[in-house]
DNA sequence: GACCTTCTCACCTACGTGTTAAGC
DNA sequence: TCGCTTAACACGTAGGTGAGAAGG
């Protein structure tokens, strides 16, 4: 009968949580060609940068936003004859760090009023202890981002993970220096902070015209 | 007899919160020769920029952390013959909006952490729409900054105002050119984006000498 | 030798300074 | 004229790029 909803039929808040993507397009440009991301001693940035969008928060409630990277498989890679290769035994796959948004902790109307970036999150190689903002990974690797969505309770100290999402788009290999020309290329025309190469970048282009 | 304490004795969060000053020597000396800040239409920063320390809030309770600009006195000043003295009217002395610290909200642990420094306040003579970062003050008038603290409830939106402060030692007047050169020389010699002008500064302070 | 990592570099982005001359 | 404001400017801070040579 139509009285017979029970309690569990009820959406539950991580039912209605979306965290979404940005700029999928792009992503999907270096996901063809699999991606790679530069990881270095002091730590370097990811390129494109993770930008996601927020629906279904509780306005009031405060939340804390987490990014983390996940082994994507169990190998490691290596770059062949212009192909990514599996090869050889992995590092002991521990979860990574994670990163916190900046913006931590806030309101959910605060994250849901705009896309949030982590551009300040730093890829590194080596342990190094000062510095939050630094993610350890294994270079040639592959790795899967993922983003958390923490509810902080009213009580003193409690939370509660309300939110995982993967996102298998932007899944990269960690390199040291890039192996697929084709990726540095794209990276250069697309991050401004390459432009000093832009030129140059051009000037190949041309050269597969007649 | 012992037994006669009231609740009313027992200090209450407010009484128990400190909000102190940092870089006070610096400060003094600017405050000694009447202090000026520049205000422009994009907003320009505080030098010395606002930096305080914070005891006695709860660890595990979510504050926000707020600065603005009180009129220090009811009178619109003039530079005249190298001293500053009261001239004219002043604008209609309405309480100027208000700047958020960036890390609001956040648990009393982070706010007593390390100082918080309101680095990246600036300070306009427009009304500027977009941008939550600057505080319109009027050109020519006396300012005394103040920091509040604001304890958010358990429940949804509660807020409570419960620690203002106010720090007479970093008043200043808001200038569109600074008007005494002193000023100006503390301001090269002490900040590093001013470190162009601080050859220059050093040949000035050298013909001063026989 | 082949592969991977590290370091320095020129060249950018982004933006915070007071100066100066022009505007009002 | 005088007082005040504005905008362009040179010169910094701070730090994000891939290139290329050197190191392991």
């Amino acid at each position: 009968s139509p009285l017979d909803i029970k309690i569990e039929d009820a959406p539950s808040e991580a039912d209605q949580i979306e965290v979404k993507l940005e700029e999928e397009p792009l992503w999907n440009k270096f996901s063809n060609l699999t991606n790679e991301m530069i990881v270095t001693k002091n730590g370097r940035r990811m390129f494109p940068v993770m930008k996601v969008r927020t629906k279904g928060l509780d306005e009031n409630a405060m939340y804390t936003v987490l990014l983390d990277f996940t082994a994507a498989d169990n190998h490691r890679w290596k770059y062949v004859n212009g192909e990514w290769v599996p090869g050889g035994k992995p590092e002991p796959q521990v979860p990574s760090s994670v990163y916190m948004h900046p913006d931590s902790p806030n309101f959910g109307s605060h994250w849901m009023k705009q896309p949030l970036s982590f551009s300040k999150v730093k890829l590194t190689n080596k342990l190094n202890q000062h510095n939050g903002q630094q993610i350890m990974l294994h270079s040639l690797h592959k790795y899967e981002p993922r983003v958390h969505i923490i509810k902080i309770g009213g009580t003193a100290g409690a939370q509660e993970f309300v939110k995982t999402q993967p996102f298998p788009m932007t899944r990269f290999i960690a390199v040291t220096a890039y192996q697929n020309e084709e990726i540095t290329s794209l990276k250069i025309r697309h991050n401004p902070f390459a432009k000093a190469f832009l030129d140059a970048e051009q000037r190949k282009q041309n050269d597969y015209l007649p």
